[in-house]
DNA sequence: TTCGTTGCAAACATTTTGCAGTTTC
DNA sequence: GAAACTGCAAAATGTTTGCAACGAA
């Protein structure tokens, strides 16, 4: 259960890079824009980094787009936006009307709640052009 | 493009399986279900056709939880809690505080919105008891 | 008879894991 | 030197797909 942390210049990178990009990249995605500075990077270890950070709370998951998990460096709630046609996950900037509801789904339900999402589908800017074209 | 629907005794199962119950199972979930009733079902037929309600909006997916899709036979836009230690869905019954915010995510981000979905994460009833004790 | 639907199994894609070598402290 | 970290490749897992047989209209 102890296990003291150790530096790595590798999981370093992964996380500057997720701190780095209002993206919300999927592994491969990190794995692919560090893969030239960092030759030797390989899958696996973007992988085992980025469940390290979910656990400690330093980043969080967007959910499943198209197949591929997607990570948020900014771990403070907020909104997100997905585009259905392309997957591009974009940051919602609103106020975070769930707080207030997490007391009221915690007596309703009988659960204890300690997160929660807002998320917006439908058509990103690029993708509503093409489609209207 | 233009396909007309037959009827068939398996895909009513499906969706009758979905619609009966609030427990928001995954494709193996209802495999399991219908199999006795259905012994020669396979979890391909269950596959394609929920991804032939999802098409048709008859369901809506809540999301991948552990690494399984889960699907909610009510396509109304509702509120989840969704349990970190056992994976529980469970309906939530707030009102829609997101449509308001449709609008404005429209006119923010340049988007068109067409669904929203407000989750909720935590510990289950049963799951927190569990842990307390 | 037509063509939508299915079972089966193979293919696919993403993620996890075992192990031996490397790096940090 | 101990133990965390990693590369590599194999394994595990969930989902999709090709094809021949089946079933509804």
């Amino acid at each position: 259960m102890n296990t003291t942390q150790r530096y790595s210049r590798k999981r370093e990178a992964i996380l500057l890079a997720l701190r780095g990009t209002t993206e919300h990249p999927s592994a491969e995605t990190i794995y692919t824009w560090l893969k030239p500075a960092h030759p030797d990077l390989s899958l696996g270890t973007v992988y085992r980094n980025l469940s390290f950070f979910m656990e400690n709370g330093d980043i969080i998951s967007v959910g499943t787009v198209d197949g591929q998990e997607r990570y948020d460096g900014n771990a403070a709630p907020h909104a997100h936006f997905i585009c259905k046609n392309c997957g591009r996950v974009i940051d919602v900037d609103i106020p975070d009307i769930l707080e207030a509801r997490d007391k009221s789904v915690e007596d309703s339900a009988g659960v204890s709640v300690t997160g929660h999402a807002a998320t917006f589908t439908g058509l990103c800017a690029d993708c509503r052009q093409r489609e209207t074209q």
